[in-house]
RNA sequence: GCCCCGGUGGUGGAAUUGGUAGACACGCAGGACUUAAAAUCCUGUUCGCCGCAACGCGAGUAACGGUUCAACUCCGUUCCGGGGCACCA
């Protein structure tokens, strides 16, 4: 009787599936633990090996747990609304719901392959109107919000209102326009529109006017981190800045609480440091300058020149001021001979894509002939344009400082503008030196003051002049939240007179609607736009409004869909409130670095939202995150003879020819021996007739037969991304079928540690198919049928048992999933060599191995004579009497170097053994006399004597 | 350019707080069983030296230096690889 796996696994599977094995309840006395997988977006390509091994780690970790005793969700769902499938209609003509659903279809079917215990009852789809009612529920939260800044939460718009009316909005600076004050009078004097307008530009969700990256191809908005080089990043094509009416999400608000939030979650230091970089918060100052200018524009509309610097201590070090060609002093300040060079140099700037900006980093720019006054000393300081300063950060306006700064170096040397040296032998005169420790010179009450102390004297004395303020900025911008395309959850807004009307909850959801062609409205609208009947549908209750054509962005649905699966069903909330607090945070979140300030970020402020709302009772959605590595893949060659086109050479003779590599099809090659007879199948026969020159130089032709005369054509290899082009995708589907879907579990765990990116090699899977088969004699043989028995285990396999027990709790719950199958191995080869075929044992080492090999185990624990599944059986407890002995070999080390080992019983006290030691008489050979200075006794494993 | 992570046999990797480096597996070599194959089992496998052999000796975790009785692990410098950010003032 040996072991068949696939009978095996496709009997537990169905099984599983029939008694709704992991079906997980909302109430239950055992303590929680919610273990979430990224769901994935159901691509056409399917699933290569890569994708499972996250969901096995988090599938072991699920299983682990509930073994422990732990109520365990772990659901798994579908991202569903997205750009592929609307690419995927325009060119083939296949409504996306309907490829979505093949795709989601074939999706479930290689993963209930391998056995994955998710509660498929909790399955979420974000392109289900059931589901995307509470994705434009949660919006209207957001667009019915702001951030209070001094409560550091969101507020409904209601008590703004209130406030406004109250106080005006003196206590509630407006995030998009801290210029913008007005008094409880003033507010109650605005119109319907005005006041609309101002509301707008407070609240969490908003719609506004601004530059966007705007992908032509793609006929849609991008957020930034969905551009990548200046091009998009789904397809690569080129992507503008456009000026368009857009939803964002006022995600700038929650900076710092996104920043502290990172405290009080286990991220890893990568991770939290990419989001840290991607907010990117400053601390500096805003300094104001006067303006001396020839043109007269300025004098009927006053102004002075405001920069944001990190550096105020460097004021001294100012050449010259820098503006984005987008500011808007220019005009004001721009003297008549410089207008004409200003204005081409502006047109220049307008003329460069953001690639072309990003691909030559020019130095280019245009002095404005206006002068700027240094507040300190009254030193007049050239005002200059440039494209390296960015209208939307800070000021859009710099103090450049060339002996501190690189770039305003680079710029200073190119157009000749003298630089003042400020930190003495710091600065070599030919690179800018960006170093806090200098002692400041040329700097006026500065002098002789070290930067780092000097930036704070500088704040106060800019406080004091009333010139300047101190002042937190952030690289992160509002996220853009609206696409012009057809498959996205359409916004719950209607548009009359220019003002947005939230829906009324009642009416949600708002339903897609079925469209035959996907082309883009009129003026860069969303296809919505080109179904009249859709977009008045709501006339009767807001005569003449029109619904919103813009549809929400693929990161709406997947930034709350881990509170959904909660409660999935639930008709009147997004999640129940008593769900939501037994379920709480996510514990374990396994997915790629690759969402590291998209998703993971929304998502954060999602929760933030929702919590500050109080909708839920917690503020960071995932307690602890494990970003699985990637899998790359291993490609193979084959060498085309380029003077011969039909001849293809083995790699080891390639050096006497001019040949091109072609990539071909990892699948039908063993390690890197060709399999040449499905060579010359592939494709249709492509190379059907191809002359092989074999690793020895044997020429073999079509008709040359491979049998019996040694052949070997031996590939080349490189290690690049997985991917269909390159034909070295491996299917897990064809693993599981040869070897079984435990085996193929096993071995992506053994592969090496979750977090760690490696290249696929399906060599060393024989190596876990033995061990499974070995585990299997140990309860059945081939000849002899059942050789297990119900005899009492002997301490020595007891104490095998147990060190496996002990070591495969802690890799697990570390996470170390690959010394854990290490562990099963090794404690399998040791119950071989025992001929241990005890009950005793092998009951708990199949309850261990569950959460690794779950059909084998629950095959076995059945065999065993076991009423019930092994999924609902209790991980073995630890036993430290059976590991422990009464005497041990400890290595007596000299001066660190191990010397011998001296066998000493383990409850002797320091000066015993220090007396057995000594008493040694290896140990009074190797000291030759000389005296002991002192033993060290280190952590039970090892002595030490230093003489 | 800046920030982060890493570098261990022919290969993937182990060594959890500094404590006998190379577990486990692949590959390779040899052997057993077999008419043969598959499957299975056994032995060897970091490098070098000594030796009939056992025992043994020396070097060794990218390179060099340091701290320590003791360093893959801590510190410094350099080299190489991977990832992120990139005119953010």
């Amino acid at each position: 009787m040996d072991y068949q796996f696939r009978s095996i696994e496709q009997k537990w599977q169905r099984n599983w599936e029939e008694t709704n094995a992991y079906q997980v309840s909302n109430d239950s006395n055992k303590p929680k633990f919610y273990v979430l997988d990224m769901f994935p977006y159901p691509s056409g390509a399917g699933l290569h090996v890569g994708h499972p091994l996250g969901y096995i780690a988090s599938d072991i970790y699920s299983r682990f747990k509930r073994l422990k005793g732990f109520n365990v969700l772990h659901p798994m769902g579908y991202d569903a609304f997205g750009l592929p499938a609307e690419q995927y209609a325009i060119e083939h003509g296949v409504h996306p719901a309907v490829s979505t659903i093949q795709n989601i279809n074939n999706f479930r079917n290689q993963l209930n392959n391998i056995g994955f215990s998710y509660d498929w009852n909790r399955e979420v789809r974000t392109c289900e109107p059931q589901y995307y009612k509470w994705t434009q529920w949660i919006f209207l939260q957001l667009f019915g919000s702001y951030f209070n800044r001094s409560s550091q939460k969101a507020e409904s718009i209601d008590s703004l209102v209130e406030a406004f009316n109250k106080e005006g909005n003196q206590s509630h600076e407006c995030p998009a326009n801290d210029k913008l004050i007005f008094s409880a009078k003033d507010w109650k004097g605005f119109s319907e529109k005005d006041q609309q307008d101002i509301l707008m530009q407070y609240r969490l969700a908003f719609c506004g006017f601004g530059e966007v990256n705007w992908c032509e191809a793609l006929g849609t908005v991008l957020a930034n981190d969905e551009v990548v080089n200046g091009v998009s990043e789904r397809g690569g094509h080129p992507v503008v800045k456009k000026k368009l009416r857009q939803w964002y999400l006022r995600i700038t608000e929650y900076a710092d609480r996104l920043i502290t939030g990172l405290d009080q979650i286990e991220f890893s230091d990568a991770m939290k440091e990419m989001q840290l970089n991607w907010i990117g918060k400053s601390f500096g100052a805003e300094i104001s300058f006067d303006i001396s200018t020839s043109n007269n524009a300025i004098a009927s509309n006053p102004n002075v020149l405001t920069v944001y610097t990190t550096r105020p201590d460097t004021i001294f070090g100012v050449d010259f001021m820098v503006v984005a060609p987008e500011h808007s002093l220019i005009e004001l300040i721009t003297t008549a001979d410089q207008q004409i060079a200003v204005e081409e140099y502006i047109a220049y700037v307008k003329s460069r894509s953001d690639r072309e900006r990003q691909a030559e980093k020019k130095i280019t720019g245009c002095f404005t002939g206006a002068y700027a006054i240094n507040p300190f000393n009254g030193v007049k300081i050239p005002i200059w344009i440039s494209e390296y300063v960015l209208a939307g950060y800070g000021t859009g306006a710099i103090m450049a400082v060339p002996c501190g700064d690189d770039r305003d170096h680079k710029f200073a040397q190119h157009f000749n503008i003298p630089i003042t040296n400020i930190i003495g032998e710091h600065y070599n005169g030919t690179e800018a030196n960006s170093t806090k420790d200098a002692i400041l010179h040329n700097s006026d009450f500065l002098n002789g003051i070290v930067m780092r102390d000097a930036i704070a004297i500088v704040i106060d004395q800019l406080v004091e002049r009333g010139i300047g303020k101190k002042k937190v900025n952030y690289k992160m911008r509002d996220a853009a939240f609206s696409r012009q395309r057809y498959w996205g959850e359409p916004f719950p807004v209607v548009w009359k007179e220019g003002i947005a009307y939230p829906l009324d909850e009642s009416k949600l959801p708002l339903e897609l609607p079925k469209v035959d062609s996907y082309g883009p409205g009129p003026e860069g609208e969303g296809p919505l736009s080109n179904i009249p009947e859709w977009i008045h549908q709501f006339d009767h209750s807001f005569d003449g409004g029109v619904l919103e054509t813009n549809t929400m962005p693929g990161y709406a649905g997947s930034s709350w869909y881990f509170l959904r699966y909660m409660d999935p069903s639930n008709e009147t909330a997004f999640c129940d409130r008593k769900v939501s607090d037994y379920w709480n945070q996510v514990d374990l979140y396994i997915g790629g670095t690759e969402h590291a300030v998209g998703h993971l970020l929304y998502s954060r402020m999602w929760t933030k939202a929702l919590y500050d709302l109080g909708h839920i009772g917690f503020d960071e959605p995932f307690r602890k995150l494990l970003n699985q590595g990637m899998i790359q893949g291993s490609s193979r060659f084959v060498y085309r003879d380029k003077n011969n086109p039909n001849q293809f050479i083995s790699a080891g003779l390639i050096a006497n020819y001019e040949v091109q590599p072609i990539h071909v099809d990892v699948n039908m090659v063993d390690g890197f021996e060709l399999d040449i007879a499905a060579f010359r199948k592939w494709r249709n026969g492509e190379y059907a007739n191809a002359t092989i020159i074999d690793e020895d130089g044997k020429v073999l032709d079509a008709n040359t037969p491979l049998q019996g005369l040694g052949v070997k054509y031996i590939c080349g290899s490189e290690v690049e991304k997985m991917s269909k082009s390159k034909f070295n995708t491996v299917n897990p589907d064809i693993l599981v079928e040869k070897y079984g879907a435990d085996t193929f579990r096993m071995y992506e765990m053994f592969l090496g540690p979750v977090e760690q990116s490696k290249p696929w090699d399906t060599k060393g899977i024989e190596g876990v198919h033995r061990f499974l088969k070995k585990l299997w004699r140990l309860f059945f043989d081939e000849i002899k049928g059942k050789v297990w028995n119900t005899d009492s285990a002997s301490p020595e396999e007891l104490k095998v048992l147990h060190k496996c027990i002990k070591k495969i709790e802690e890799d697990t719950e570390r996470y170390s999933f690959n010394t854990a199958v290490s562990t099963f191995m090794i404690c399998v080869n040791e119950l071989a060599d025992l001929k241990c075929n005890k009950k005793e044992v092998l009951e708990q080492l199949l309850i261990m191995l569950t959460p690794y090999a779950p059909h084998i185990s629950e095959e076995l624990w059945m065999a065993l004579g076991n009423a019930g599944s092994i999924l609902d059986a209790t991980f073995p407890a630890f036993n430290a009497a059976y590991v422990t002995e009464s005497s041990k070999e400890y290595p007596v080390s000299i001066n660190g170097r191990v010397r011998t080992n001296i066998n000493i019983s383990l409850d002797a006290d320091e000066a015993t053994v220090q007396n057995i030691v000594m008493a040694s008489e290896l140990v009074q050979k190797w000291l030759e006399g000389k005296p002991v200075k002192k033993f060290i006794f280190v952590k039970g494993r090892m002595i030490n004597v230093v003489i």
